[in-house]
This record gives C-alpha cells, structure tokens and sequence, in this order.
DNA sequence: ATGTTC
C-alpha cells in the first residue's frame, strides 16, 4: 500500500493523513513542506505557484519542521500568502517576504450589545456615517493627523500610546496580542520616509481587502466559548480589517532592498530572489526586526483608532454612550508577523522565527499569552470572509502547538486576480446583489466592490471546516454582514 | 497590500 499521492504538475504531495499533505524533502530543500487543505482546496491552491513558493521556503537556513501552508493558502511575494515558516532564532534567519508587505495586517472584533433588530432599518445612516467618518482609501488622511513626534511615540510604544492620548481603555490592551505593545520596537530603525507616509495615515483602513464591517453573529456553534468570548446569537459585532499602511509597506520595501545588497552569498543560495533573508545574528536582522516590530504597533493603533472612531458613530447613530452598548475589543489578531517564540521541537525548547503571513496565531487553552479572560478556553482567532459570505470567530485548538507552532488559517483566500475580477464582476451589480441579501456596501470606488466580490474567495467554510477537523483552531461562531465600509 | 508601474 502507498500512500495517496497529489500530482500538481512539477510538485508531486504525499498524503499523510486526513487533510495533511507533504512535499518530500529532496535535493537542496532544509525541511519538507506540508500543506493542510481538503483535496477540493489543494486543487484551487495548485492552480498558481504557491506550492512552488512553498517548496522555494523550506531552502531558508533554520527552517524547522516543515514549512507550511494553510487551507487558505495562495501565492504572495516570494512566500505564501497563508504560510508559516520557524526558523532557528540562532542559527536561522529572517524574511521579510515571509511576514509580507502589510505589517501586522490583521483584524479584530469589537462586540456590541446591540441585536440585528435594533440595528435593522438604520443600515443606510450607519454604513454612511461610518464611510463619512473612517477614512478609506488609497493615500493619505487619518483619524489624527499627526507629526513626526506622534508617529515615533506610536512606533515605540504601541497602544499604550493610544490609552495615554484617551483613544483606548485599558480593557483594549487587555484583549490584543501583546497587551497592543510588542516588545523590542526600535522606531530609530524605521526610515524617515516610512515614518513620513505613516504621519497622515493613522486611524485609516487603506484599500485592497480592507473594511470595516458591522456584522450579525448567526451561530454559536460552542456555548461554552461563545459564552466567554461573549458572544450570542442575533448580537451585533463590528470587524475591523486593516494593517500598517504606507509605512509598514515601505519598511518592508527598505528592508528587502538592504538585504539584497548586503547578503547576497545567501540571496545566491535561495532559489527566488523574493525569498531575501538577513542571516539571524546579523546586524541587519536585528535592524528588520526592531522595525518590523515598530511598523507591528503601529498597526495596533491603526486598528485602535478605527475602532475609537467606530464607537464614536455608534453613540450618534444610537444615541448613547458606547459603554453603554458594550463596544468593547473582544481581540485583535495579526496577519503578518515575525515573532521570536519558544516552540518544543522534538523534545527540545528551541527560540524560533515564526513568520506568519496570512496566518493567524492560535494559541491553546491554557497558555500563558492567551488574556487571562480566554486563558481556560484558548485563544480567539477571527476569520474573515467575504461581503457575501461572512467569518467565524475561532479559538486555539489543542493540536496548534504539534502541528502549526500555534497558528491558523488568517481567511477564505482569493481564487483570482483582482484584474480578473474586474473583468467578471461590476461593482454595481455586486452591491445589488448583496442588498438583496440585506448588506449595505459602500465604497470609495466601483472597482474595489468587483475586486472584493464574493465570487473572488475561497469557501470559508471549507477552510474553517480543515482547521477544525485538525483541531488547529476550533469553530466557536459565525457572523454575516449588515453594513461594510470598503477601501 | 501599496502616494495602485522600482
């Protein structure tokens, strides 16, 4: 009996159980690969080059275990979207294509204590209220328009910046990775012309797949979690999905081009040069990441003030304080980070880069970095999906650590180009569409509507159904939209 | 993703 093979053209997968594919190591590769995907997911994530890419990962010095792909999974820049790579903190390196241009894209989840019928009939006013008052789109303008001196202090310290400047409550802290202030941020590494793209974008959701959501959770799937998460059925929810902007964009960019001058022994040794990674020990990781963890906060804020701003819609389309409505931060996920960790591998404790890039953490119950308030349930993982489809709030399954060193899926993952999409979809008809199913989108162009239609992603379900069955990250609830705000 | 084509 042999095992079950997946022929992908030049990548051939052997599977080793239920929804775990492996790349066999050969040749130059450090590690095998795997990817965790049902057979209906591995073909659509066969159809461009992420198992190339995937492969291509496992030749960076330290990787451990496997590199992996996620049910989500699609190509990127160099590393796949939905990838995670560990690599030896000591003897390793760090990429930045494998932690991606969006630093710390992520999302989180604000509950309310408002149901879907105190909402219902005022969709029109809030989606626009909240359109007039969150800023949108490409280029610049922010909640706070700030100077230098703003940007820095956001750099260095985070939320906590945020809580000093009344934008926060502690409660925030208390419920974002990190306490919304990571550790070893080093603003003095970030360029001057990323701090300056950063001065007039804080408190802004950019473009793309970016959006502010006001949402119905329409299934509590495990009352138990669903309880401590506080969550029921009929609630509102309000999903917030934004990163770093042009500043996380361009240290991303300032680094990539650094490490292609300064370590090219290495960039020779990789086989795409989109994989450029600093030696770990090397004066220029450390620089990476003392900026990557600095562009890391500024997410964090980014994130904060949307939510700040929300609230503050909220009390005028509602008509009352939002403490009152309980608009308070359930948690806030990353998308794109590196992290030092401490994973056990085979036996031994080992400090470890992860990269994930679209990939969410998914720590389990009990470990020390869930917020005291999840600790004995896990931590929440929020998934979104599309505008038609909508996303789940997850928690930490018990097989992360052995499996995914902590992580999840971060989506649905795209199924074509934004260019293709253009070509499939118009804006007008999509917002029709998802009118006639009581979502009201509102954009700052037509275009972002098509690229973003729901057509375009994967089947949430379906990856949600994969992390589930592995027990990396556990179905808890499952939310539609009411209103959307788009980049 | 992105002052949307270094």
């Amino acid at each position: 009996m042999t095992a079950p093979t997946f022929d992908a053209g030049d990548v051939t997968l052997e599977q080793v159980r239920e929804f775990v594919w492996e790349i066999p190591q050969e040749g130059e590769m450090g590690a095998p690969a795997r990817v965790l995907a049902s057979e209906a997911l591995l073909e659509e994530i066969s159809g461009d080059k992420t198992l190339q890419q995937l492969r291509n990962a496992t030749h960076l010095p330290g990787i451990t275990n496997h590199a992996i792909c996620m049910p989500d999974g699609h190509q990127g820049y160099g590393f796949p979207v939905g990838g995670v790579g560990a690599m030896d903190a000591e003897n390793g390196c760090i990429s930045p294509g494998a932690v991606g241009y969006d630093i710390n894209c992520g999302v989180r989840m604000m509950r309310t204590n408002l149901t879907y019928d105190d909402v219902k009939g005022n969709e029109e006013e809030l989606v626009d209220s909240m359109f007039a008052n969150i800023p949108s789109g490409l280029g610049g303008g922010g909640v706070v328009e700030s100077g230098i001196d703003t940007v820095e202090a956001v750099l260095d310290r985070g939320v906590e910046w945020a809580l000093e400047e009344g934008y926060a409550v502690p409660d925030d802290l208390a419920h974002c990775e990190d306490e919304g202030v990571r550790e070893g941020a080093d603003p003095s590494k970030v360029s001057q012309k990323a701090k300056d793209r950063g001065k007039n974008q804080l408190g802004s959701l950019g473009s793309g797949n970016h959006f502010l959501e006001v949402q119905r959770v329409t299934d509590v799937f495990d009352h138990q979690v669903g309880e401590a998460y506080g969550l029921s059925e009929e609630q509102i929810v309000v999903l917030i999905h934004c990163g770093s902007r042009g500043l996380g964009h361009q240290t991303c960019n300032d680094y990539l081009r650094r490490i292609e001058k300064q370590h090219r022994g290495l960039l020779e040794r990789l086989p795409d040069k989109e994989l450029a990674a600093a030696p770990a020990g090397s004066q220029l990781a450390a620089d990476y990441y003392g900026a990557m963890n600095a562009a890391i906060n500024f997410a964090w804020v980014n994130r904060q003030l949307v939510m700040h701003r929300t609230r503050q819609v909220f009390e005028r389309v509602f008509d009352r304080p939002w403490e009152e409505m309980g608009m308070e931060l359930l948690y806030d996920v990353s998308h794109n980070i590196a992290k030092k960790e401490t994973h056990t591998v085979e036996g031994d404790e080992r400090e470890l880069y992860v990269h994930r890039k679209g990939a969410t953490r998914a720590f389990p119950a009990g470990h020390p970095e869930v917020p005291a308030a999840y600790r004995e349930v896990g931590q929440p993982v929020i998934i979104p999906g599309s505008m038609g489809a909508g996303s789940y709030v997850l928690r930490g399954g018990e097989h992360s650590m052995d499996l995914t060193f902590g992580s999840t899926a971060h989506g649905a993952g795209r199924l074509m180009s934004r260019t293709q999409a253009k070509n499939d979809y118009w804006g007008g008809d999509v917002q029709d569409d998802l009118r006639d199913q009581q979502v009201y989108v509102k954009a700052q162009s037509g275009a972002t509507i098509a690229e973003e239609a729901p057509g375009v992603y994967k089947d949430v379900d379906e990856v949600v159904r994969v992390s589930d069955a592995l027990g990396i990250g556990d179905k808890v609830a499952r939310t539609f939209p009411v209103c959307n705000v788009k980049g």
